[in-house]
DNA sequence: AAAGGTTTGTACATCTATGTACAAATTAAA
DNA sequence: TTTAATTTGTACATAGATGTACAAACCTTT
């Protein structure tokens, strides 16, 4: 019942997704996806409730595929700290290796729009917090596994190590070169004692 | 000669720097510029040559007041690491204490217009890419001093330096504790073995 | 006081952007 | 095949933004 949609909606948000990503969010007018997406205005606003909430639709979608989305589940691995050297490998490979150098969507997304825009900064904050809790989560686990010496400054060092991403996400967008960008990072995290590689 | 003009050209530049800092260059429209400093757009464009000849002013004023402006003339101090972990104090202190939590200029700036801005990219990368120089040269200096042990990883020590700062700066628009910002940043420094305080 | 130069105010033309409204088109079910 | 639901196309009203053009206002020097 009802008229087919003549889009794919899936595909929209994918769209719009790498495009907020690489132009930022208010970049990003309904005219411009609109157009963009070979439909009309009308039907941009019949199928998304509104810009903010496709941002933060094309936000989830981003988890799925950003290089720290394994962080989520540590807990079945019996080397946290292999797995969390293995995210920021791959975080600089990736970054590294897209074309447009377009950084991390939510690190560019803070930037823009925490301070100024109420809506979506709240979620943008929050998913930075919820990410040092993760951080200290896994750090705590590997202590108790005994891959890490106990320490009690696990809160400090998991700021350090999302702070150590948030600025390889900014920093990819002027080095890209890959090697460069892993340096910086395996020389911040040997330093703050959380590196371990795959071998043994 | 001519008719005076009726603003002060440099409250404006001022304004104007504030403005970019805190809702971003785009943001920030001749029309809405000219409002707000109560002009007329015909003013703005007859005393600036242009929004982006405007910014790189601004950029310029801002660097004359930006926490890491010591980092110039470090060849006159004796304990260059002492001058670095003071920029990095003072960084905090002015992030978390900034009651709009604006972060910096130039990582904002960065995030909005690298890659997208043809005119302002490429001066927003040299200052970064400047920035890390000054870093290895003060890096060099330290350790032609004795204040640090003599290391071959100068130049992947400076990018971690600048990474930290990069990070610190996007992440004081979300930690707005100074203890907070300072204690992330002193843990990253100690482990960097940079990290050297007042005291002898 | 006249002249020359600069700034201001206003206008024009064009384009982008938003949000709503409603008729036309299309689809599936009754 | 009518009905009901949904999408699409078009239109309207309003506001922001840009860049240029030119007359009016103003200041200083001659």
């Amino acid at each position: 019942m009802g008229r087919a949609r003549q889009f794919d909606r899936n595909t929209a948000v994918d769209w719009v997704m790498n495009e907020i990503w690489r132009v930022g969010f208010e970049a990003c007018s309904v005219k411009s996806i609109s157009e963009n997406l070979g439909i009309t205005r009308s039907s941009f606003y019949n199928t998304f409730e509104s810009r903010e909430a496709l941002f933060i639709e094309a936000l989830h979608r981003y988890f799925q595929e950003s290089p720290d989305k394994e962080l989520g589940d540590f807990a079945t691995k019996e080397r946290p700290l292999v797995l969390l050297c293995k995210v920021f490998r791959e975080a600089c490979r990736a970054r590294a290796n897209d074309p447009k150098h377009r950084g991390c969507l939510v690190v560019n997304s803070i930037s823009e729009l925490v301070g100024t825009n109420d809506i979506l900064g709240p979620p943008l904050e929050g998913t930075i917090k919820h990410n040092i809790e993760r951080f200290e989560h896994l750090l705590i686990h590997s202590i108790n596994m005994g891959e890490l010496p106990p320490s009690n400054n696990t809160r400090e060092l998991a700021f350090a190590i999302q702070n150590l991403l948030i600025g390889l996400n900014t920093l990819s967008k002027i080095i890209k070169s890959e090697q460069q960008l892993w340096a910086t990072a395996e020389v911040t995290l040997r330093a703050l004692g959380v590196y371990r590689d795959e071998s043994h």
